[in-house]
RNA sequence: GCCGUGGUGGCGGAAUGGUAGACGCUGCGGACUCAAAAUCCGCUUCUCGCAAGGGAGUGAGGGUUCAAGUCCCUCCCACGGCACCA
């Protein structure tokens, strides 16, 4: 029966127990249990819990306690990443102390964070602010400075003007602005501290391969994110005025296709390339150069970025460069197309092979060369198809093989480059056709389910019809048709088709096509002059490189020109120095000679001084600090000057992870034998939107130390889940300005911790998707959780066999629904069983597995009820219960019966019923039999526990 | 443009290739009540039918299969990442 219960009475007071008992410290590392350290986002202390927190904090709760259930010792740290804008902001608003204004915060969130009962290790909390966190901030910094992973560094920067400091690439949004104050970002140049990320840059990439339980869309973003392009630096030799000039003779190119250094037609610099600046007197046209120079700083980012945007750019006169392959003298041009930030802001020009140079090189009518020939199928001859071969500009070619002896065939399509693989595919090296066609296409296209039949007169027939994505009805192919004879292939006929879209060729009128004439070979290719071919192919007008496979091509030409095969990355090295108060200090000081040197480790923490007004103006702040310059002067002599940046906040983040482990350590970050002991993370749950920053940072960070062996492991996480987000109640993200915000303080008070933390579990999956906030939906849990306060009156001496199995079935789905993140079905097998309680009764070993069950979801309910039934330990020291396979195997099984794959009904026959037996009880279901006597039996399939399909006519 | 994820009732969402829509919400009907709320019982994919019962149905179209939301192909749409990256 539904009984309320006054959730308010006994939330606090177990809340106030588990704290008294420190039911959920961890202690020390306890080796008789497995490990289990789960992980999620450090909170900001902005003064307030939102409803994400909760979602963040109290649904990873769930698999917490069942793990701990399980058996497992399980580290669940909670802390604060305290340093940051807001703070300073708010402090400036309320003219105090950012410290004083975070430290009340912090405290304020603490009891917040109480309130969602939720098993937190809070012996092992750790803050950032806290000096004893940030010396190691400090620490770590001054180590990477010394192994030249920090440096200061002078680059192009980006400058938000609302915050007052640079910020980082990861922290501009995609339409150029802020991702904390909206404003736009400027760029400058200016000196930073940064961080050599692009160093380990292969090793980020590399070693997501090692993250076999990571989500594979995080590894790609991030994969995306580094932009790793494997390709070739190359040398260009400048010419001023048709003389090889003497000051900066070469300009380095990076390119991707070092294979068509012969089709190199022009050079391009990036309108920043330092070049101009140091050859203005040499270039003729130096006054529109300039002008376009300053046209390009003035174009926003997102211009530039618009690549729909006509191409423009400026000829260098009186400059030529020379192509190291041919020794050609080719034109200079600065663009905007070419991005000063990327590779080494010039490129050789390549618009035989480039859309982007062809399009430049048609609109200022440079000339445009082939080098690479697009390699297609080979004929019967065994050669390859140049462009010299006559046939007619094509998309496609469709390759269609009959097996005669079933009449059944092999469609294949290749799409221009897709080509190429058949060639090398080694179909001419007496492998059999079928099977290296299989091969190819699966490794060309990706597509792995095609059929291989087997059958008396060919070893494989693949039974396959594929079609490439873009071919559409534009698209010409031509068709030829074998036939395989001991497997050998034997033309039948050729034929050209414009294939309407989307519409098949059906058997039949692949018969006809098998009338229409005689050809001699299988191929098509494309002579299209607007194409221009991007893939691989045979080199060609290259000298004595002419016929090499491009891709071997490429390292090569690169060793006859002397360049060198190298990668570059989209990554930009990571600035970290802020221009703003609350933060990290960066532990430099200068000499007077002006040279940095690092703050050795006894002077750490480098504390930020208090004796600063902070009002942002652009200048650091801590440039105003007395204490600081006095400090700096006492420690290390007349003269010395302090570095008065600050750290951004993503470093203090990058390693808190490990602090959590020894916390308390004034020795060391964290020992080796506490990160033995627990690392690395085995869960971490976490918002999506770090996937690129935080994410990538510790990443890194971690990394980083490996590299100077002060950690263990070379990768923080094992496993990574992005969770989603939690909209307004009208499906929109909460803002207050749309008045859409739910206040989960007032959801606790109303309705209870466990109903607001059960509702956020059952919403759905736990992984990815956005739901709104349903105030019907949490009324429904909490309903939910009325009757089980309500179960205790359906108690009975001996309950039914079907509730017990019921009860089994259920601890064997909680357990591994939780396990997959599926908290939602889980939360829905205990509704089912809790019905069936309802109007079956239940016994007392049952009302107490049900609690255990119960109790990762509804912690305090849970708790209460357990006591209540006269134990005196709390419930959540108390193991999950097991369940009993014998009771979770079914004796009889209710299965669907269909005729003719329709579904008419079913029947309830034993687990192990025969097919007679199925078929016979179908017969003794009255509708059922209606329906057989009406058909004539000719097949049944008859799947035991599953189906039962009668077929007839 | 490229890469990734997804598309199922009025809503959130369930479904190892085997009874589509579990569970919850909403809505409708009934019980209780002077009444309302709460609670309890029933119904709730659409459609034809008084009913018994029939038909359709998982973004669209095709394919494989005894059987497709699930596998394959093409297309459409939404969301996320990257994007003049050489």
């Amino acid at each position: 029966m539904h009984k309320r219960y006054n959730h308010q009475e006994f939330e606090k007071k177990w809340q106030e127990k588990w704290k008294q008992d420190g039911t959920y410290n961890i202690g020390a590392r306890d080796t008789s249990k497995e490990k289990e350290y789960v992980l999620v986002e450090l909170p900001y202390p902005s003064g307030n819990l939102h409803i994400g927190h909760w979602y963040a904090f109290a649904v990873p709760d769930i698999y917490v306690r069942y793990k701990r259930m399980m058996g497992k010792q399980v580290l669940y740290p909670m802390g604060f990443d305290a340093f940051g804008l807001p703070a300073e902001n708010a402090a400036i608003k309320r003219n105090i102390n950012p410290r004083v204004w975070t430290k009340s915060n912090i405290e304020y969130m603490r009891n917040q964070l109480d309130s969602m009962g939720v098993a937190f290790s809070w012996d092992k909390t750790t803050s950032t602010i806290d000096p004893e966190y940030y010396k190691w901030t400090q620490w770590m910094f001054t180590q990477f400075f010394e192994n030249n992973i920090a440096y200061r560094g002078e680059g192009v920067v980006n400058w938000c003007p609302g915050c007052h400091t640079v910020i980082a690439n990861e922290q501009v949004l995609l339409d150029g602005t802020c991702e904390r104050s909206g404003d736009m970002i400027e760029k400058k140049r200016m000196p930073q501290w940064m961080l050599r990320i692009t160093d380990f840059a292969d090793a980020l990439i590399d070693d997501l391969d090692t993250l076999g339980d990571w989500p594979e869309h995080i590894k790609e973003a991030q994969r995306q994110w580094i932009g790793r392009s494997e390709g070739a630096e190359i040398d260009f030799k400048l010419n001023v005025n048709g003389a090889s000039s003497t000051v900066n003779s070469t300009i380095t190119v990076f390119t991707t296709r070092p294979d068509t250094l012969f089709g190199a037609t022009y050079l391009v610099l990036a309108p920043e390339h330092p070049f101009l600046e140091q050859n203005r007197n040499s270039i003729e046209n130096w006054k529109e150069v300039a002008t376009y120079v300053q046209t390009a700083k003035q174009k926003s980012e997102i211009e530039r970025g618009d690549n729909t945007k006509e191409k423009t750019g400026v000829k260098l006169e009186a400059i030529t460069a020379t192509n190291p392959a041919n020794g050609e003298e080719i034109p200079v041009y600065i663009a905007d197309y070419v991005l000063a930030g990327y590779g080494t802001g010039a490129i050789m020009a390549v618009p035989g092979h480039d859309e982007r140079d062809n399009e430049f090189a048609k609109k200022f009518r440079l000339p445009i060369k082939r080098v690479v020939e697009p390699l297609f199928i080979q004929t019967d001859g065994g050669n390859a198809f140049r462009e010299t071969d006559p046939v007619e500009p094509r998309d496609a070619v469709c390759v269609v093989v009959r097996n005669p002896a079933d009449n059944t065939y092999l469609a294949l399509e290749w799409k221009k480059d897709q080509m190429h693989g058949l060639v090398t595919g080694g179909i001419d090296d007496g492998e059999d056709l079928i099977e290296a066609a299989r091969r190819e296409v699966t490794e060309e296209t990706g597509y792995k389910n095609l059929k291989v039949v087997r059958d008396q007169n060919f070893s494989i027939h693949c039974k396959f019809w594929h079609r490439v994505k873009e071919v559409n009805r534009h698209a010409r192919f031509t068709y030829v048709f074998f036939e395989l004879e001991n497997n050998e292939r034997k033309v039948v006929s050729e034929s050209e088709q414009a294939l309407h879209d989307s519409q098949w060729i059906s058997e039949n009128d692949l018969d006809s096509f098998f009338t229409v004439f005689e050809a001699k070979f299988a191929v098509t290719l494309l002579k299209n002059p607007e194409y221009i071919h991007t893939g691989n192919g045979l080199i060609s007008h290259s000298g004595e490189f002419d016929g090499m496979d491009s891709e071997a091509a490429k390292i090569v030409i690169t060793e006859k020109v002397g360049g060198r095969m190298t990668n570059t990355y989209r990554l930009r090295d990571w600035s970290i120095g802020r221009q703003r108060y609350w933060g990290v200090p960066i532990p430099i000081v200068y000499d007077p000679q002006g040279k940095a040197h690092i703050v050795p480790k006894e002077h750490l923490p480098w504390t930020l001084p208090e004796d600063v007004d902070f009002t942002p103006t652009g200048e650091p702040p801590l440039a105003k600090s007395q204490e600081l310059k006095e400090r700096t002067e006492h420690i290390f002599g007349a003269g010395w000057l302090p570095e008065v940046e600050t750290m951004d906040t993503f470093v203090d983040s990058s390693w808190y992870f490990l602090r959590y482990l020894d916390n308390h350590n004034d020795e060391e970050f964290a020992s080796k034998v506490r990160q033995q002991e627990w690392m690395q993370v085995d869960m971490y749950f976490g918002g999506a939107e770090h996937t690129t920053m935080h994410l990538l940072y510790s990443r890194f960070w971690q990394k980083a130390l490996h590299k100077l062996g002060l950690t263990v492991h070379s990768e923080p996480y094992k496993m990574r889940i992005n969770r989603g987000l939690i909209l307004g109640p009208d499906g929109n993200k909460m803002s207050k300005s749309k008045g859409n915000v739910v206040d989960p303080d007032e959801q606790v008070k109303l309705v209870g911790a466990d109903t607001v933390k059960m509702y956020l579990a059952f919403m759905g999956p736990y992984q990815g998707a956005n739901y709104p906030f349903d105030l019907g939906g949490i009324a429904g849990i909490r309903r939910f959780l009325e009757r089980v306060y309500g179960l205790e009156e359906h108690l009975v001496e001996v309950e039914s066999k079907e509730t017990t199995v019921l009860l089994h079935k259920t601890i064997k789905k909680v357990g591994s629904d939780i396990t997959e993140f599926k908290f939602n079905t889980a939360i829905s097998a205990l509704m089912i069983l809790m019905n069936q309680f309802e109007k079956n009764n239940l016994s007392m070993q049952s009302y107490q597995k049900f609690l255990l069950i119960l109790a990762p979801f509804a912690p305090h309910i849970s708790e209460e009820l357990w006591h209540l039934t006269g134990q005196s330990s709390s419930i959540h020291i108390e193991n999950f219960p097991n369940y009993d396979p014998s009771l979770v195997k079914d004796e009889v099984v209710t299965i669907g019966v269909q005729i003719n794959g329709k579904h008419r009904g079913e029947i309830t026959i034993a687990v192990n019923a025969t097919e007679t037996e199925a078929l016979n009880s179908a017969k003794g279901n009255a509708e059922l039999a209606a329906r057989l006597a009406r058909i004539v039996i000719k097949k049944v399939v008859y799947v035991p526990s599953r189906i039962l399909n009668i077929i007839g006519e």
